[in-house]
DNA sequence: CAAACCATGTTGACAGCGTGAACTTCGTGT
DNA sequence: ACACGAAGTTCACGCTGTCAACATGGTTTG
């Protein structure tokens, strides 16, 4: 929806206002959050009018929410490229494993190196405006390598373990949320209570995390 | 500190303005998260010049982190409350991991309960305007039955599973993280991603998901 | 080919916000 | 009794989001 498809004539004035809105309201996220995303400065920053900007979003809440969307894009890209880095072992089960890993580990990293984005992506639906546009079905295609949002990625690696056999089919759904707690609870901890850990130590503290959650999540039939 | 000692007399014009300030602020925050509160308004409820507030608070960030403070507060007798319900058992162990679960479902149902508190708590160090005051030592003491912050409370409960041999030494430290960051994950989707169930489901949800968290960090040395 | 049309962008205006500077009030210590 | 200084007020400024009215210029149509 952001991306411009070549096959679309350009609007008469600007030539793509609506994504260049974007575009510079994600470069102001980037720098201080979602709070930071001003209407008046990202139609400044394109060289128009403020009010040009309500031909193209009724409102500042629509705005972030664009911006919020490309982030969620941003996040899979992410996940995705840390998947690609997985090397096959001959172990079918941690293949699955890792690929799950690396995942959460997408997910953090992202979180850690686009701290602003990360917390745009997720400020929809947190009180004061709560505007929960449910964009369902097509709309929901990112732009990623392979078009699937964050929480696709992450359904898609757990059916992996499924499959290999490594995750017993009772913990199937509980997984999901499990595994997107565990990781999205360990991000917004390292951004904040427990931030100013060296890139090191974090990357260090994410592993033990990623490896421990990966094992409790593993079939345990043991109780 | 928000708790006006009775020993403390009353300052010159309006009685205890920072009090009434923050507890305009917290109402505030109540309503539409930490957004929603806004410097003027407080002043306004309070029924006092917008500028007084500048004799108690250099500027707004400081007013929402003196609400942050307080909703920490709040959250920390949230799970205390929950502790409190644990009915010892026979088991020393169990006993131990029943306290922990207290601690995590204190916190997920303060999280759903009061949001836009919640929201406010961990709204400090959140980029754009980046205050980070540490109170450290005597400043961090709450106003909950125990003075505990949540942090502690959870610290807490972990040693006691510690202490009764259900959790491992060589995990204890790790265990922190892990615990924290699920349970605060699981406020997080239920509160936003994952919004919209119905009481009922969401209470079954965070009982099985505590379960599962319970019975992970219980010592398994059977890798 | 010209004229009407409508999506796009502009200008002007308004209320509300955070904040600074100067001024007023009033309890208190000398 | 009086001056001092903390607490509160008033006025002012620049910034924000948003509305209403207007200008512009491709597109479509008679």
């Amino acid at each position: 929806m952001t991306g411009s498809d070549p096959k679309k004539r350009p609007p008469y004035h600007h030539g793509d206002l609506h994504h260049a809105l974007v575009q510079a309201g994600t470069e102001l996220a980037r720098e201080g959050g979602p709070s930071a995303i001003v209407l008046r400065e990202a139609a400044r920053r394109v060289g128009v009018s403020p009010n040009a900007a309500y031909r193209h979003f009724s409102a500042l809440p629509e705005l972030i929410e664009a911006v919020a969307f490309d982030a969620l894009s941003a996040l899979a890209r992410s996940m995705e490229a840390e998947q690609a880095k997985c090397r096959p072992t001959g172990d079918a089960g941690r293949d699955a494993t890792d690929r799950l890993c690396a995942v959460g580990r997408g997910y953090v990293r992202f979180a850690l190196s686009e701290p602003g984005l990360f917390a745009v992506a997720f400020s929809p639906g947190k009180i004061a405006g709560d505007v929960s546009v449910h964009h369902s079905s097509d709309e929901r295609h990112g732009v990623g390598d392979s078009g699937l949002m964050p929480d696709e990625l992450l359904e898609q690696a757990l059916d992996g373990m499924l499959a290999a056999g490594v995750l017993d089919a009772a913990d199937r759904n509980t997984a999901t949320l499990n595994a997107w707690a565990a990781v999205h609870g360990l991000s917004e901890l390292l951004l904040g209570p427990m931030a100013g850990q060296t890139p090191t130590a974090q990357d260090a503290l994410i592993d033990a995390f990623l490896d421990l959650v990966g094992r409790g999540l593993i079939t345990r039939r043991t109780t």
